[in-house]
DNA sequence: CATCAGGGCCCTG
DNA sequence: CAGGGCCCTGAT
């Protein structure tokens, strides 16, 4: 699909707002839906079954931030798609998201505040919904990256469509439900396995209805766990990644996988991977950053990752299985 | 060649 | 609550 008809508009963040680890989290894997340089993203955007192409291109600076969002669409966008999009936008990238208390009560921390210095401004956040997250959190479980990055891939050729914008092609998500003509082992022919089945029973649960991501935004966070773990296929390591990044819970964190543990391990003991220190004291630590401890651990995740961009980290490039 | 773990989750006993 | 099984791949 060729997309010809552009709208320019202009998106003021709060500041401070960095750009770059805003639009760009290099522990993401690349999935074929987005391109990122320094100070422009391109990324695919299924809007209410419309298949968009988005560029962010960065128009200010930190602490005087401006972004210019350019949507290129097949047919013109009538207004209320529009500034329904943009509202989606500020939300999935928390545009308006206020750093000053977090960014006040880890000034003292020795751990943080360099991080801070570097990454100051960064948002946390995801450019996908709901759903499209739950099909990329199947993709991740039990399996190395190369891998997911395999099925994500074959999944967006067979039932994505591609776009052509600016000269960029690049795939965008099917519609929640759009796998109802696809069966289950049309699914497992493309070498997803087992997660052929969950990805099958979240399609059919959205299908149906019955869940509303809007409505369960709103909701409390208890609900918004007890909701998810209903999702066949959707556990504690998945609802710990969902309630951070598509539910924006900074306060949150009760989950280390083995991999994730022997990093902190590292970073914060500096105990070696074979001899990781137990995941209830790595909580532990993370107490002292209170309400904002997930921000803290994207913080530290984020800054690792964009590290490894520019220097060699020997133990760390260990522990990252590609 | 065989074996095994990998950025979990479901199901059983 | 512990532990086996699940699809497939690449490492060993």
């Amino acid at each position: 699909m060729i997309l010809n008809r552009t709208n320019a508009l202009e998106i003021i963040p709060s500041a401070p707002f960095a750009f770059d680890p805003t639009f760009h989290k290099p522990d993401h894997f690349t999935s074929g839906d987005n391109i990122w340089e320094p100070g422009t993203r391109w990324q695919t955007l299924n809007w209410q079954g419309i298949p968009l192409g988005l560029k962010f291109a960065n128009s200010g600076t930190v602490d005087n931030p401006q972004i210019m969002l350019e949507l290129f669409s097949e047919a013109q966008l009538p207004r209320h798609v529009i500034d329904s999009l943009v509202g989606e936008i500020r939300y999935r990238y928390n545009i308006d998201l206020d750093l000053t208390g977090f960014y006040w009560s880890s000034q003292k921390d020795t751990v943080l505040a360099p991080i801070i210095q570097r990454l100051r401004g960064m948002r946390p956040g995801h450019s996908g919904s709901l759903y499209e997250y739950l099909i990329i959190a199947i993709v991740l479980q039990n399996a190395t990256v190369r891998r997911s990055v395999q099925m994500f891939q074959v999944l967006l050729e067979n039932y994505g469509t591609s776009l052509e914008f600016e000269g960029k092609e690049l795939w965008c998500f099917w519609s929640p439900g759009g796998l109802q003509g696809v069966s289950e082992e049309e699914l497992r022919a493309l070498k997803i396995g087992y997660r052929a089945k969950f990805i099958k029973r979240i399609d059919d649960y959205f299908a149906q209805d019955l869940i509303d991501e809007e409505e369960l935004r709103k909701e409390d966070r208890e609900t918004q766990v007890r909701e998810l773990l209903k999702l066949y296929g959707v556990g504690p390591a998945t609802v710990w990644y969902l309630l951070f990044d598509v539910f924006h819970h900074w306060d949150f964190f009760n989950h280390i996988s083995p991999w994730e543990q022997k990093i902190y391990s590292k970073l914060f003991f500096d105990r070696n991977p074979e001899d990781p220190a137990p995941v209830d004291e790595l909580l532990q630590y993370f107490e002292r950053y209170g309400k904002y401890k997930q921000l803290a651990v994207h913080y530290i995740w984020e800054d690792l990752f964009w590290r490894r961009e520019s220097e060699h980290i020997p133990w760390f490039e260990r522990e990252i299985r590609t």
